[in-house]
DNA sequence: TATTGTTATACTCTATAACTATA
DNA sequence: TATAGTTATAGAGTATAACAATA
């Protein structure tokens, strides 16, 4: 049980990784690939290959909201499914050639203004962020 | 100028921003209320009065797209348009009695999960989460 | 029958362009 | 002319329900 301190606590972190969030978002660099999109490239990049079902669960979104984010991925070139050879319902999808070379080149684009901002910190408030970051990880995963 | 390090240290904690941020959404105990909407009662609850332009600068978002969010909180009966007496192009826009209720509400109903899982850290994890946040709020207002 | 992916449909949030009223 | 707000319209992302193919 939480004491009404507590939740006010909660309440202003929640409230500021919101805002920074969607600051973030809105002052990204890149402006022709969605969240959503580079979501599915960067787990795609990580780790090779998921089905779609794995996909949507990974991003937390419905089957059908992630096969339209998958559709427009594969016509754009960046990605393309493979039917699964042991249960063929499945399908397998995976980084094209482009889709890895966009995946490198959108992060660090992306990052332009965020950079520019840590730029502005001291040594010791980028360290609380990098520590912020590993506990903020750590808790989404939860 | 930053080096690659630094561009890989901005990139890892934004993503650890932005994924933290997507599962404080589809955690959130609260649907009846979008972020969109909480965000701007939470402004009128900070500081009283705003015209429409003030609170679409503030969420960064165009005019036409605030001026939608205004109109639900309105119809729901949240917020209140009075036409400004020394410009009357512009309009001033208020909590009702209504919306300052439902500001405590929400924010205490939202912040379960998040709550919860705060719980599960160590102070000096929470302690540190505090303080990036304060350093958020600083990277945000830039 | 149950599961995986897909299609159909609808709702929300966002934007730009065009319009109205006021300065 | 310029500015504040609004309306019209469109695009992207999300969801649920219904369907097809496969296990």
């Amino acid at each position: 049980m939480s004491s009404p301190t507590f939740s006010r606590e909660a309440s202003e972190i929640r409230i500021s990784v919101q805002r920074l969030a969607r600051r973030l978002r809105n002052e990204r660099a890149d402006d022709t690939m969605s969240d959503s999109q580079l979501g599915v490239l960067a787990w795609l990049s990580h780790t090779g290959t998921f089905t779609l079902g794995e996909l949507a669960a990974k991003e937390r979104v419905s089957a059908p909201s992630m096969n339209r984010t998958v559709n427009c991925l594969e016509e754009a070139g960046f990605v393309r499914r493979t039917a699964d050879d042991e249960d063929r319902r499945k399908v397998n999808i995976t980084l094209t050639d482009a889709g890895h070379e966009i995946v490198a080149e959108t992060a660090r684009r992306r990052d332009e203004w965020f950079d520019a901002a840590l730029d502005e910190l001291t040594a010791e408030e980028r360290a609380t962020l990098r520590e912020a970051a590993a506990i903020m990880r750590k808790v989404s995963d939860r």
